[in-house]
DNA sequence: ATATTACTTGCTCGCAACAAGTAATTTTTA
DNA sequence: TAAAAATTACTTGTTGCGAGCAAGTAATAT
């Protein structure tokens, strides 16, 4: 059942009631990290924004960065599963391509979560935080999905067979997050974003396609 | 006078003990931040590592973010002087050549300053911070350096003129980010770290030498 | 009606931030 | 040139706020 549908009803189950506190706390979250960061975001605001008591986030993620991890999940896992999506069963160059326009697609369109969630990633930089394993897994399977693109064509014969995907996956992964970092540092900028988008896929395609 | 001439002495004058201070508490900012992340490193913990007050940091750098900010102005200003150092009057693709290797060199030699430096530039991405325009800076002055040594190349005659040097550097930063990412999401893997290095300065002189 | 689960309120601790203090150095003045 | 006054460096006292936890109350389930 949808947040909104349940926000109709006077009567809720407790994992209703759930559902939908965790809802407004994320998206709750979501708007606060935006408006002023990681470090002044705090969970007493997050419980009240969302319409709760000030305790309410610390009694259910505990800590400030289980909070995180959680957002980082939840949008995380969207957000994967869009770029599969986009991409279909596109392989190879035209796999990565899909792939860019929709990751410019998403971060151009500007919505809050994926800006947070990029914040929040950029922020689990550094050693011991909880989140940092939760980024790396995410970025591991990003990267096992180019990797994939590349090696089908390569199994396609559409591209030869000396070919370096996993060279080529993780410097197609390293531009992505440098683009994403100019997104977040000059977020106006958008006419910068699509040019770097650009430059990125004919990049990678000169890279895979220099090898024939 | 150096930090550890400093140290002798048993009498100082009020700008030396400043000097001193401020020396052993950017050095124990940067041991900290290494160790437990922005978040953990409080001022507290600053002051008493650097075998000062408790309150010190605080009185001297006023807020957290003010801390921070110097450490990345410091080190920042420092890392600027040695890559031009590196490069010295080289232009066009020995000079983005230049620049990778020092870079690598740099951060596979793991001083605890650059890695703090970029944990902060990291940390610094999202809204509000005072940091953020000191990364700004330091960023903006860094791509333009790039800038320069293409176009020095294309007055040369080395680079065709037909080259988008803007572009170019834009692209090399955001990929240089990219990779200081990797690292520090995982710095024991030295090896990938060379090999995004080499790829980005191939890749960096394909599109330079492609206008030809 | 009782039990369970969701949420709230009360409390403690630690840190940031600031104020008011003490200690070191510099300047003044005789 | 040396004590006194002023300035600058550093420390200690205090307040306020949020994290995190415990012990409550309210809603749903049995």
């Amino acid at each position: 059942m949808s947040t909104a549908a349940l926000l109709e009803k006077d009567r809720r189950t407790q994992a209703e009631r759930t559902a939908l506190s965790d809802a407004k706390m994320l998206s709750a979250a979501v708007e606060l990290i935006c408006a002023k960061g990681t470090t002044r975001t705090t969970l007493k605001e997050v419980g009240e924004l969302a319409g709760y008591s000030r305790g309410l986030a610390s009694h259910r993620f505990g800590t400030k960065d289980q909070l995180f991890t959680f957002i980082v999940r939840s949008v995380g896992e969207l957000w994967l599963k869009e770029l599969r999506l986009a991409v279909r069963d596109e392989v190879g160059v035209r796999a990565i391509g899909a792939a860019v326009d929709a990751h410019q697609a998403f971060i151009t369109q500007g919505a809050n979560n994926i800006r947070a969630f990029y914040i929040l990633w950029f922020n689990s930089i550094g050693p011991d935080q909880g989140l940092r394993e939760v980024v790396a897994n995410i970025h591991h399977r990003r990267r096992r999905d180019v990797e994939n693109w590349i090696q089908k064509a390569v199994v396609n014969k559409e591209l030869s067979s000396t070919v370096d995907y996993r060279g080529a996956a993780q410097n197609f992964c390293a531009a992505i997050i440098g683009i994403v970092y100019q997104w977040l540092a000059d977020p106006e900028n958008v006419e910068h974003i699509r040019e770097l988008h650009t430059i990125l896929k004919t990049q990678t395609a000169l890279a895979l396609g220099k090898a024939h």
